[in-house]
DNA sequence: GTGCCTACTTGCACTGAGTGCCACGAACGC
DNA sequence: GCGTTCGTGGCACTCAGTGCAAGTAGGCAC
C-alpha cells in the first residue's frame, strides 16, 4: 500500500513521525515568512527548502506543489464542514443545517485569524493561487450539494436546485470572508456571514428593495416585485 | 504604444492583419483537436506550434500560457456581459437589470454549444483548467459587484450586497450552464438558467420549501411555478 | 520601382516547477 | 544484534514560460 497518510494520524507516536511533522511545520512556515516578505512568485522551491533546511526534491514529498503550501489546509476544512453538517439532526431542514453548519465553521476561522490575514495579503497579490484556492472550493461545492441532496431526498444530477444552494451559499460565504478580511478580521465573522446568508435565503429581491438587513444606506425604491420574463435572444 | 490590440480589431484590412487571425485560428484549433485527442497535459506547447506550423515562440506570442488557448474568450464574454448590463434602463432595479443582462448573455452560449461541450469535455478531464476558469469568474463577481453597487448607489466596499448579489447570480449561472452541458446542451439554457435565478431572487428558503420550481426539461415560464414537488432518487 | 520603418517570426539560452530513479542512512520491529 | 522500512538527497530529465537578438516580409512612403 502506498500509505494514505499525511496529517490525518493523530499521534506523535514514533521518533520518525514527530520529525515528519516537524519537517512539515518547518516548510510551511519558511514558505509563508518568504512569500510575504519577498512575494510568492519570487520565491523560489529552493528557496524555502534551503529555509527550511532541507532538500529541493524532499519538498515536493511534503506538499504537491508550491501553491500547495498555502492551500494544504483545505482537504483539512472541508472535513471540517462536511462533519458539522453530518452532525445536524437527520430531520433538520437542509437549509438550516447548513447555514448551522456554515456559521459553526465560520467561528473557528476566528481563530486563526492572523494566519487567514497573512495568507489573504499574500493571495491579493497573486492571481494564480485565487485560481487554485477557488479549485478547492469547487470541490466543497460538490460535496455540499450532494449532502443538501440527500436532505432534501432528490438527485442532485436532476435536480438543479441542491447545486444553486450549495454554490450560492458559498459564495456567499465566500464574500462575506472577504469583507472580514478586508477590514483586518474585526468585525464579527458569524455576523458578518449571516448577515449574507440572511439576504440569500430571504430572497435577493427582498434583500434589496426592502430596507436592508445590511449596513447599506438604501436608496433604492421599493420596485414593483414584477419580474419581467420572456426574453428569448 | 505598446498595441493593446489583439481581438479587439475587426477589419480584416491588410495581408498582415488577416494573416494573424489565420495563425491564432490555427493555434487554437490545434489546440483543440490535441486536446480533446490525447488530454491536455499530455500534449506540449510544442505539440500544438508544430501542428499549427509555426514555432514554439511564436505560440507564447498569442496565448499567455497552455490554458489560455482554451479560456481565450473570457474576457469577449465579460465584456458582453458589462454591454448587457449597461444597455438597461439606467432606473431599473439592480436585480431585473442583472436577470435580463445574464438571460441575454446565456442565449448568446446556444449559439456555441459545441465549441462549449468540447470545451466542457476537456476541462472535466482537467482540474488545473477549471481553476484558471474559476479565477477568470473572479474578475466578472468584481465587474458586476460594481456594477450593481452603482445602481444602488451604495459603497461596495462598505456594503455586503452588490458582493452577494453578484457571487450567488454567478454561481448560480455557473450551476445552470455545468447542467446544460452535462445533458449535452439539449435543455432551452435561458430557461434553465431562468429557474436558478428564480430560486435565488425569490429565496432559497421559499425555494426549497415549497413545490419546486426546478426540474429541468421543462420549458415552461419560471414565473409560473407549479410544478409537484419531491421525488425519490 | 527603391528604400525605410514597422511588425511578426524564429532560434537560442535560461530559469524554475515538477517527477522518476537510485543509493544512502537512520528509525523500526523482532 | 538483524533485516526491513521509510525518509532523504542528489541527479537527470521534461516542459512551461521569458528575454534577447537576428532575420524577414508587409506597409508606406517617395
Amino acid at each position: 500500500m502506498v500509505s494514505a497518510r499525511r496529517s490525518d494520524q493523530v499521534g506523535g507516536d514514533g521518533l520518525r513521525e514527530r520529525h515528519r511533522l516537524r519537517t512539515e511545520a518547518a516548510l510551511e512556515h519558511a514558505a509563508l515568512r518568504l512569500f510575504a516578505e519577498r512575494g510568492f512568485d519570487v520565491v523560489t522551491v529552493d528557496d524555502i527548502a534551503a529555509r527550511a533546511d532541507v532538500s529541493r526534491r524532499t519538498f515536493f514529498r511534503y506538499f504537491a506543489s508550491k501553491e500547495d503550501v498555502l492551500l494544504a489546509d483545505h482537504p483539512r476544512r472541508l472535513a471540517d464542514l462536511r462533519r458539522a453538517l453530518a452532525g445536524r439532526p437527520e430531520d433538520e431542514p437542509a437549509l438550516t443545517a447548513l447555514r448551522h453548519a456554515i456559521l459553526s465553521m465560520a467561528g473557528g476561522y476566528e481563530e486563526e485569524r492572523q494566519r487567514l490575514l497573512d495568507r489573504a495579503t499574500i493571495m491579493a497579490r497573486t492571481p494564480s493561487l485565487h485560481a487554485r484556492s477557488l479549485a478547492h472550493q469547487r470541490l466543497w461545492e460538490e460535496a455540499v450539494a450532494d449532502m443538501v441532496a440527500e436532505r432534501m431526498r432528490v438527485d442532485p444530477t436532476v435536480d438543479l436546485r441542491p447545486g444553486v444552494v450549495a454554490a450560492s451559499t458559498l459564495a456567499s460565504l465566500r464574500v462575506a470572508v472577504a469583507a472580514w478580511l478586508a477590514r483586518d478580521g474585526r468585525p464579527h465573522l458569524p455576523t458578518l456571514v449571516a448577515e449574507a446568508l440572511d439576504l440569500l435565503d430571504g430572497g435577493l429581491e427582498q434583500g434589496l428593495t426592502r430596507l436592508s438587513a445590511l449596513r447599506g444606506r438604501r436608496r433604492q425604491s421599493p420596485a414593483a416585485r414584477s419580474t419581467p420574463e420572456e426574453e428569448n435572444p
